[in-house]
DNA sequence: TCAAAAAATGTAAACGTTTGCATTTTTGAG
DNA sequence: CTCAAAAATGCAAACGTTTACATTTTTTGA
């Protein structure tokens, strides 16, 4: 808007102007080559003469020329880069998958665009169009809650994208990810053979976390098929955050019933209530049993240590970068995986029953 | 390197062929118009007849086109592009100033470009070139402590940058931040008022980190203002993680004369710290007092509740990109801002001498 | 020393938009 | 209806690279 793009302000331009960016055709020029030889200078350095070579690294050096992406990208036509979008950053666990996949990329030679939706599909939409603007290489989701328009766009422009945090039985839908139902699954497994028959639940919003909605329907499954009730007033949906774990589970203990065993779908929730039961005077796990998900490394430093399901976040941010990449240079299909969780039993777990409610 | 960009694709396509990016080109033979026209109707829609524009929004709708940012990049000279490099995301006190920047860059229409340089200067320079590659308007660093040919880079490539998390007083570094030294005398100042006389540190690796030395050097000079000795064997530099302050932790107890009191530089060492001593059966704050820094949310949820320093570090995230886009729009100077700290007085913290070691 | 082959370099088009200016179409007043 | 003014649309250049092909220079081998 402000300058028109058609003034020839280069021409005019003295040869040591000032911090105007300087472009290839600048070191071309002070270089008295072609600017197609300062490409091959740069690019394919044995298809120069080593004295021209020479000559034009200097004036390069000397100009601080940085070639332009962009204008690669325009001919190239791909970017380099890979779209990340995650629901927030704020939660540690999703920072791990997160630094494993910049630290792929890197490897790669590819850049981060990131986006944080913050559990919205519809600021997903709008973030992900941006990236699609910008014209990323491939794109990595969370989750497999989106705008249906969105993923039809993002077909109709034939960018590779796909799925973590969540294992998409759909083969039009390629995840790298492990199985919440599967791992929640074995978390409460562990709780009723421990002798827990009042189990209480804690996990993510399921409205905008499918996720969070895997583990609450593993967590009911599970009650059923050992024939125990499950009693609304334990299971309490919440947002990410220690305060919620612990507000949930107060409200829990203040039912007629409390339960003996609480499963908090994320460690952070999981944090909390464990915080409130020690504030309560509660014994953990002597009254009441709990298990996390997630495996955060301060689950290690909780009094008592965290029980809790370990999720392979770095391992799954990798793989998805490097099955990304590969999708993106080999122009094939994105490959999907299945990767594990394994159940840490620590502390705050036991058998039931040591005091009567 | 695979297909010649020569090679006219577009001319012998089909009108409904496949996956292939659909251009705005595309666009306007369909909607029976000039690519001029699409463009206007999409920028400027009050500048082209309503039937038209309409005629042309149906065919953008139908073929999914999104348009080239890439393109559009070369021709304004911007790439609505922020870049932001950090040390870690692994620490969530750098989680949450990049939330932040990531949110207020949204707000803008800015997308951010994201690189971990896991402290290391060498492989920031290699981040921050392919950021300026990929034309980010602007560029925002974490701490001082950067190549200077890099920084020499930035400026002749006139990109406006900025350091987060490091108060410069350098004119020419302008930064948006809190001041370290002054944030850690405070915290050494009170356990000074409380009567310690043997003061601990641990606190992140000086030669990779300025923050950290930023606050080692206030740790030091308030002893020296004080009086007080520093005992070598009660400094200890490790990296962020709980078990490195558990550690160090270990390290002072052990030692003929163990500190009454310990500033941990950082929360997440200070949890590790105060984890160890727990463990030792020793009391906090009876036996000693520890305080932390960063104020995670973790540390309401510490037994007992850690005394600690409170960053802006939402706040400097918000304003860092506040502030950074204003600079990109309007031409002008990054404006340098101080934030404030807070000693967080909770329940680690109290006079020395309970107990004899 | 010379011609042919090989190597180095140059020329110009292309990537997908935006936009100043030129041209065409529409509108509206008389 | 006419014609001037206004509105709508089209044309083509430009952004900064890369690269196929053309041209020039250097090398090689008799």
């Amino acid at each position: 808007m402000a300058s028109s793009p058609r003034t020839n302000r280069r021409s005019a331009k003295p040869p040591t102007a000032g911090t105007d960016k300087v472009t290839i055709r600048d070191v071309a020029l002070r270089a008295g080559v072609s600017t197609a030889t300062v490409s091959r200078a740069l690019n394919r350095p044995d298809k120069v003469r080593a004295a021209t070579r020479e000559r034009i690294l200097k004036v390069v050096e000397e100009t601080h020329f940085v070639y332009d992406g962009i204008a690669v990208s325009m001919i190239s036509r791909r970017s380099r880069t890979i779209g990340l979008i995650i629901p927030t950053i704020m939660n540690s666990i999703y920072a791990a998958s997160t630094q494993s996949i910049q630290r792929a990329a890197q490897a790669g030679g590819y850049t981060v665009l990131l986006g944080v939706s913050e559990f919205s599909p519809k600021q997903e939409a709008v973030l992900a169009q941006r990236l699609l603007e910008r014209r990323v290489d491939g794109l990595i989701l969370t989750g497999g809650n989106h705008d249906p328009s969105l993923i039809k766009k993002i077909r109709a422009n034939g960018v590779p994208f796909l799925i973590t945090w969540k294992l998409m039985r759909d083969q039009d839908w390629p995840s790298v990810s492990f199985d919440n139902y599967k791992a929640a699954r074995a978390a409460v497994d562990f709780l009723v053979s421990l002798g827990h028959r009042r189990l209480g639940l804690v996990c993510g919003r399921t409205d905008v976390n499918d996720r969070a909605l895997d583990r609450r329907r593993a967590f009911e499954d599970c009650l059923q098929r050992h024939g125990l009730s499950t009693n609304p007033a334990l299971i309490h949906e919440r947002d990410f955050e220690m305060e919620e774990g612990a507000s949930a589970m107060a409200a829990m203990l203040d039912t007629p019933e409390p339960p003996t065993a609480v499963f908090c779908a994320n460690d952070i929730q999981a944090i909390g209530a464990l915080s409130l039961c020690r504030e309560r005077g509660l014994e953990v796990p002597g009254d009441i049993s709990i298990v996390g998900f997630d495996d955060l490394p301060a689950t290690s430093y909780t009094r008592p240590k965290l029980t809790t399901v370990r999720v392979p976040a770095h391992d799954m941010g990798r793989r998805a970068a490097e099955i990304m990449i590969a999708s993106i240079e080999r122009r094939t299909p994105v490959q999907s995986v299945e990767l594990q969780t394994e159940l840490i039993v620590r502390e705050t777990t036991a058998p039931p029953g040591r005091r009567v409610f």
